[in-house]
DNA sequence: ACAAAAGTGTTATTATTACACCCATGA
DNA sequence: TCATGGGTGTAATAATAACACTTTTGT
């Protein structure tokens, strides 16, 4: 049977969390369409390539950042006919959520890469493609998986302490949060965090204890969003 | 810049309840590869089709069932290199809720379309291709939505009594719940089931009320599993 | 009258929220 | 000593789970 000719691309939705802010990495566009403005970063899935992997790979190109330092999944895929004006193009978007970095990384065909406030990304009209509508559905994706998985420690260190890990849901949800009910909250949820042997006081006052990510994949309870503080 | 070319195809998993089962529309394949296999229902995506409207061109052309009849969404998609062995195929899946119908039918490419129960199909190697894979993962889709969104609805008539909203938690979920606790519940939650004028008494005992469902897209609090009836 | 399912009431348990209070450090 | 955040206790409120009991039909 004939069937029409398709590119394939994956594209990422990389967020972190830098200045108390959610951030997300773009790249500059070099040429046209959208010249000079933002966009997700991607690339074309290869010939003979899974899709995840070539997500993982242009996550590495763009930040070095590999596969066991970062979560990633798929995200949802958009294929509008005339997404990309230049011919039909396939996308599947992938979320990655990841601890703050040293620095982003150029990669091969970025022209550079860098972090970006969420928040500006989407109420000024600067994101190429639909790339502003995929950004919005990785950012909901992300709010309501921190509400019913443990992935709020994705966006922190190997070892973090609560209020670390609490500042991680302000910030992606946009609300306070009591630091005495996240904390007994955080503790005693089976499997959540695992408590290690060392403390730090890099956050000021007494020290905190340092914990690490547990191995459980569903929050029960869930950790829903409360207030004020 | 060069890329290789891929196929794209959307493909389907409708489920639905019959005889208190949890069934998925398959097709019977008629040529090879996994010939005289069991399929889930897709199909290419055409030159100028968008991928949710090809989803929804492929569900009317084995069901006859419209948008407006059925809960359609996008499930996940699926490119792995040699998925399909004629031809790199990347698959966009979609997931669709539908109530009882009175009978499948036929499409233009599909030998037989019938329905049958997931059970069945995810215990014997039936499906062909990565179909089981997918069908997995529509059915799990279906299991966590129906605990914090309204879709528990989109199994039942216009119109149903909450006897029949339980059983297709009881079905979906392979649990049973207690009917009164789950009669406050799904009545108590604001915006969930909009009460009509109508009885119906063809549940047998006393006459039940009928309701639709309401405009809610997020059940708060969720319906979580109980036990025990 | 009886079976069967609809629907309400009540109570024990558990989770959530708000907030008082003490603890351990750096400056 | 004081400010800062870490961490525990506790009581009011809300949600859940279990189950007794009344209601309204068909047969």
């Amino acid at each position: 049977m004939a069937h029409p000719a398709f590119a394939v691309t994956v594209d990422l939705v990389v967020l972190t969390i830098r200045e108390d802010t959610l951030q997300v990495l773009v790249v500059r566009r070099g040429e046209a369409p959208f010249k000079n403005k933002s966009a997700l970063p991607g690339g074309f899935v290869h010939e003979n390539e899974d899709l995840e992997t070539a997500a993982a790979r242009e996550l590495q190109e763009e930040t070095a950042l590999t596969r066991g330092e970062v979560h990633l999944e798929q995200l949802a895929t958009f294929g509008a006919p005339h997404r990309d004006p230049r011919m039909r193009v396939v996308t599947v978007a992938y979320l990655a959520l990841a601890a703050e970095l040293p620095q982003p990384r150029a990669g091969t065909d970025a022209a550079e890469a860098r972090w970006q406030p969420v928040d500006e990304l989407l109420d000024t009209g600067e994101l190429a493609f639909d790339h502003a509508e995929i950004l919005h559905i990785g950012v909901e994706r992300a709010r309501s998986k921190l509400e019913y998985t443990p992935l709020g420690t994705a966006f922190c260190p190997p070892e973090f302490t609560v209020s670390e890990l609490r500042r991680v849901y302000e910030v992606v949800w946009g609300t306070r949060l009591d630091p005495r009910n996240f904390h007994r909250k955080a503790t005693k949820t089976e499997g959540f965090l695992v408590p290690t042997d060392h403390t730090t006081t890099r956050d000021g006052g007494r020290p905190a204890r340092l914990y690490r990510a547990g191995s459980i994949k569903l929050l029960y309870p869930p950790l829903l969003r409360s207030t004020a503080a």
